[in-house]
DNA sequence: GTCGATAATGACTATATAGTCACTAATGGT
DNA sequence: ACCATTAGTGACTATATAGTCATTATCGAC
């Protein structure tokens, strides 16, 4: 298949690069979304183990052949989709309000995690489900740990600026978890049997208070 | 099969219905621990959905048909082992040593779900697993809804002492929600990769600081 | 020791699912 | 318009697993 490259026009000059995609790498493109959609739908519904390939293809509107097409098995989609999630996760995280204070910048961690699983508690779901994971035996674990460690250091190097020098990065680590963990376990939590309105008033105190503890915990 | 029941003996008294079991209920009650425990094992290893009864009869030692006579499905074994996990969970709960001030109340709770999580960690990656199928569109939730409330229940009659008036049931519910959601929440991060005296140093602090503006919060 | 009752067994069957592949459809190049 | 290439398809096969049941082992009653 032809692709683009970056052509010298007449004058020498580089054209920007400018990738046109032609027909058939749109549809391609379009069915590779239809079924990491689809499948994102299907495990937050049913779980990752008790979803199978056909679950997926049927709820994608695709044949099962489609499916390998595109990967190589279940294993490969979920880790896909896990990586998709915290890309979108780190990168609500980077588009960083100024935060001058340690506690605005925890404020500001919590709050960003909490409106993005409010809006996408299918993902909340699945990164949930990856969580276990990597705890289980599982061969699935490799490709999602990179997606996982990235997550802990973008926290990280939010955090890290207002912290004392002495602090290391195994501690920094750790308190990274203990945010991650109060905000995955309040939600576990809370998701089930609570409205999204009730989850805004019931986080809110809990939240600033938890950022008041663990400012004083950190700049200690 | 002749049951034991309460008998009067020639003075008219009734003798204390201490049941004495022959062997063949000893064997059967000792493979049906066999059973919860290799299920217990494997459940914690594999994840629940990825476990095989063979998988679970294997570990036991066991015959396949043998799982058939004590469960009707691994859906009715995982109950069963939930319930017990939290039965054991609230017994430790209700051991209450006296809390006078609700930051000793918080302080007792955590550590107890501290030293229980830490000491039982199968039992943690179980009720972690208990806690994804009930918002996962599941038959097996039924029966694990009512052990979950029990525990919630636990907690609650531990702290309503301490908390006003108007404070009403649903917001003490959402406390629970968020003491629980901690402590689970932690752990999930802190169990990968974390020796477990990692996880008590850095435990500690978060706890002494979570406990103290949870309590600041609840009183207001 | 014999016998009736029930617990344990694991080979077997029925079913569900992963993964394949010969075929069809769509597209781009000429 | 035609052909070559690649995307998409779903019937098919191979395999894994749930659940059964005829048989064997164990035990208690007598």
């Amino acid at each position: 298949m032809v692709m683009n490259v970056s052509q010298e026009n007449r004058d020498g000059i580089v054209k920007t690069p400018k990738k046109v995609f032609n027909r058939t790498e749109k549809r391609v493109a379009k069915t590779k979304r239809k079924l990491l959609s689809a499948a994102l739908e299907v495990f937050s519904e049913y779980g990752v183990d008790a979803t199978t390939i056909d679950d997926i293809t049927q709820r994608a509107d695709l044949g099962k052949g489609t499916f390998y097409r595109h990967f190589s098995d279940k294993a490969e989609i979920m880790s896909c989709l896990v990586e998709q999630a915290i890309e979108k996760l780190i990168d609500k995280l980077q588009k960083v309000e100024s935060a001058t204070t340690i506690e605005e910048a925890l404020e500001y961690i919590i709050n960003v995690h909490y409106r993005f699983f409010l809006e996408h508690q299918e993902e909340f779901i699945l990164l949930f489900q990856g969580r276990l994971f990597l705890k289980l035996d599982r061969q699935i674990t490799e490709q999602m740990e990179e997606p996982f460690n990235l997550y802990f250091e973008a926290i990280e190097s939010l955090l890290s600026p207002y912290m004392s020098e002495k602090m290391d990065l195994l501690r920094i680590r750790r308190f990274a978890c203990a945010v991650a963990g109060f905000v995955f376990g309040f939600f576990s939590f809370a998701m089930i049997g609570m409205e999204p309105e009730e989850i805004e008033t019931s986080i809110k105190p809990l939240r600033q208070s938890f950022v008041k503890s663990l400012s004083v915990f950190l700049v200690q």
